[in-house]
DNA sequence: AGCACA
């Protein structure tokens, strides 16, 4: 029907509407801000924000289609364009008459959010890894994934909307750390609304669903997948007893790995009580001690093979000890006993909201929790892939470990996972991250 | 910088 003589045509309806279409407006406009632009025209009377791929698209309703028009007129003869936080905003009539809201789900605040993983299969985020990620703005009760045309989605259970609030508004958006993921998972972006649902009805523990207000709900055996307990070697492979204390080796050790490095990754899983590092045939290996198996068995499970730093560097390789118990010094160049050095920070429950972030306190995840807020302050889990502007400001994931390097060790990198320089000296027991303002943005 | 959702 239509013409195929290559002219350039408005694709969208010029025709008047009540309803204006806003695009280019910053990252999760308000709809406050809607409101203040439009408000010199006439009275708004309903808004959709946070619409599109980039949630910077939105539509005002105008009460009268006069104010609509004089709005789009009044801009489309102005010097100055209609701006919302120094962004210029692109206004056009709507395509459609009147502004259907769905509140049904997706805005209606909840204690269980829809989190949709972007870029990602199913197997490629752990079930742990979203709790540990989740965990860190309180208690999570229970989390169920599941794959749709969506994507990789799951619903995560919190105590009450609050917290499940807190969670999205600091996680929408953003990316789950890149260590905690397959090598070839380039970027994961949380997509997070509210569900529907208030109470999950979660059947069995597996490596698909989780119940963590009931740890004696039936495992289905089918369905564990070696996320838990990764003993059994059916065909021999690793028979290795599992222990409480990790064994980590490092390979391709290009840059520095300090106590305070090891401390920062390894704490994402559990309260690390004591490091030990030393050389081993030519290599560096450090033994690593939670206070229970499970820990050691989450963080093993999640960090082996990963690389401390992007570009393959630092690669772990993790196996259980057969030590229970380091005898270590408590606080030297190699080795640290967080059960001596009590910092109220690193050993200690955080019992109040007076954390690195002011986040609420995890009451049964507190390493997770300082572990999260190192990290977010760091711009980790939060650093943004894409600028205020929707540029994007870098390839995806960290920057590239430089080259240079000095007397066999590189200089500290711009920025680097976990917010730590590699080869900076860390004269502070506490994790370098912890309480500092993000390194970069 | 180009039109929403169950």
């Amino acid at each position: 029907m239509s013409s195929s003589s290559g002219q350039p045509q408005f694709r969208y309806s010029q025709t008047p509407s009540k309803v204006l279409h806003l695009r280019n407006l910053p990252w999760e406009c308000t709809e406050e801000e809607l409101v203040e632009l439009g408000k010199p025209f006439g009275k708004i009377v309903n808004t959709k924000s946070n619409v599109g791929a980039n949630r910077n698209q939105a539509f005002v309703e105008f009460a009268d289609l006069n104010q609509a028009i004089s709005m789009v007129s009044y801009y489309a003869s102005s010097s100055e364009p209609a701006q919302v936080r120094g962004k210029t905003v692109y206004i056009q009539y709507s395509n459609r008459q009147e502004i259907v809201n769905n509140k049904s789900t997706g805005d209606v605040a909840g204690n269980v959010l829809l989190v949709t993983i972007e870029g990602v299969e199913a197997g490629d985020v752990s079930i742990d890894v979203i709790h540990l990620v989740f965990s860190a703005f309180g208690f999570v009760h229970k989390i169920a994934t599941f794959e749709k045309a969506a994507g990789f989605q799951a619903l995560i259970q919190f105590t009450d909307a609050e917290t499940a609030a807190a969670a999205r508004n600091a996680l929408d958006g953003r990316s789950i750390p890149r260590y905690l993921l397959p090598e070839h998972v380039a970027s994961c972006h949380l997509r997070i609304s509210y569900s529907a649902h208030t109470d999950l009805n979660i059947k069995f523990q597996s490596h698909r669903s989780r119940d963590y207000t009931n740890p004696y709900l039936p495992v289905n055996p089918s369905a564990i997948e070696g996320t838990l307990q990764p003993t059994v070697g059916a065909d021999g492979r690793k028979k290795e007893p599992e222990s409480n204390v990790l064994l980590a080796s490092i390979e391709n050790m290009q840059y520095a790995v300090t106590v305070d490095v090891l401390h920062t990754v390894f704490s994402a899983f559990g309260t690390v009580q004591k490091i030990a590092i030393f050389e081993k045939n030519g290599g560096m290996q450090a033994l690593v001690q939670y206070p229970d198996v499970t820990s050691a068995a989450v963080a093993k499970e999640a960090l082996e093979g990963h690389c401390i730093y992007d570009g393959g560097y630092c690669k772990l390789h993790l196996s259980y000890s057969r030590h229970t118990d380091l005898n270590v010094k408590a606080h030297s160049d190699k080795s640290r006993d967080y059960t001596i050095i009590d910092t109220g920070i690193l050993s200690a429950p955080q019992t109040s909201a007076a954390g690195a972030g002011g986040w609420p306190s995890v009451p049964f995840q507190p390493a997770s929790s300082v572990y999260i807020n190192s990290a977010a302050s760091d711009g980790l889990i939060g650093q943004p892939a894409w600028d205020a502007s929707g540029q994007r400001i870098r390839p995806a994931g960290y920057p590239q470990a430089p080259s240079a390097t000095y007397n066999g060790q590189a200089y500290a990198p711009s920025s680097a996972p976990f917010g730590v320089q590699p080869g900076a000296r860390q004269s502070s027991s506490v994790p370098p991250s912890v309480g500092q303002p993000p390194l970069y943005y």
